[in-house]
DNA sequence: CTTGACTCCGTACCATAGTACGGAACGTAG
DNA sequence: CTACGTTCCGTACTATGGTACGGAGTCAAG
């Protein structure tokens, strides 16, 4: 079906997978009971992977460092074969994550000023009878240092 | 000691503080049992709760809203009395959690770059065979859609 | 001074994301 | 063909961040 043959398909058993991805063989069950990783037949022996489940671990690992949940990480799993009639679903699921991101960038961006802020000024030597806090900073709508400042 | 005065100082009992920051009783006292929030003295009748307790709350949902643990929160809320003797710790402290958000902020782009990619790709007509996925993207160094085009 | 709302406190329970354990089956090397 | 390493499977346990519950105490209005 696809010629991206470039992946060689030998099948390794379940601790090689949870070898290569990087976790635990118990973990690799846990994502096959939620859901995230398919369950391989077990026709005789025990069941096998392929480089494929390597990857999708992996993934599952990489969207979770960016702060999204399992659930979360089943979803942009999910935004898989982009063909005409899932496309519709598919782009308005992926432009969500997106808002959502920026967002989260966004506010990220605002803490990053607060904490720069902060340090700058509670490093400063001449501030040294200022208390200011950085509860003081978000009461004061993010801006407690700089009215402290120019005071 | 401190001249902010402004802040009135009315005391409250835990329900209105639950309200007043947008959480629940029960999460007060869990914050409590964290050593996030301290427990007042009960001398008499009821515990009684100031503003300072209702900024501290509101102050810990915001940091989790953007994906710290109540750990960090503690340590972000430590960030509090700047004099002499508490400058270096706190300033390195907050040069630790910049460093850290600064890293968030730089996968959080390169996951939006990825997603903006996919849903111009996926969302455009003239790709209707292409069966690209978030995670072959994520495989070929999340560089799958360009690749697919290019060709 | 009783009633009802609220507080206090302990304990139990929930979801999420795993981690650990124990016995049985499997499969390969010697 | 036995022994050791894995796998399989169910169940139990961990930590985090709450949420709910039940009984007793407290407060304030009627």
């Amino acid at each position: 079906m696809k010629r991206m043959d470039k992946t060689i398909k030998e099948p390794m058993t379940i601790g090689k997978l949870a070898d290569a991805a990087g976790v635990g063989v118990e973990t690799v069950r846990f994502y096959q009971r939620k859901g995230l990783l398919q369950t391989p037949d077990r026709t005789v022996g025990y069941r096998t992977y392929t480089e494929s489940d390597v990857r999708t671990i992996k993934f599952v690992k990489r969207v979770q460092e960016l702060g999204f949940s399992l659930k979360e990480a089943q979803e942009l799993l999910d935004l898989a074969s982009c063909s005409a009639e899932t496309r519709p679903v598919l782009v308005k699921t992926c432009d969500d994550k997106i808002s959502q991101i920026e967002q989260k960038i966004s506010d990220l961006n605002r803490m990053l000023d607060l904490l720069r802020k902060f340090s700058r000024i509670c490093g400063n030597e001449a501030s040294k009878d200022s208390a200011c806090s950085l509860l003081d900073c978000f009461a004061n709508d993010w801006e407690c240092c700089k009215s402290e400042k120019e005071k």
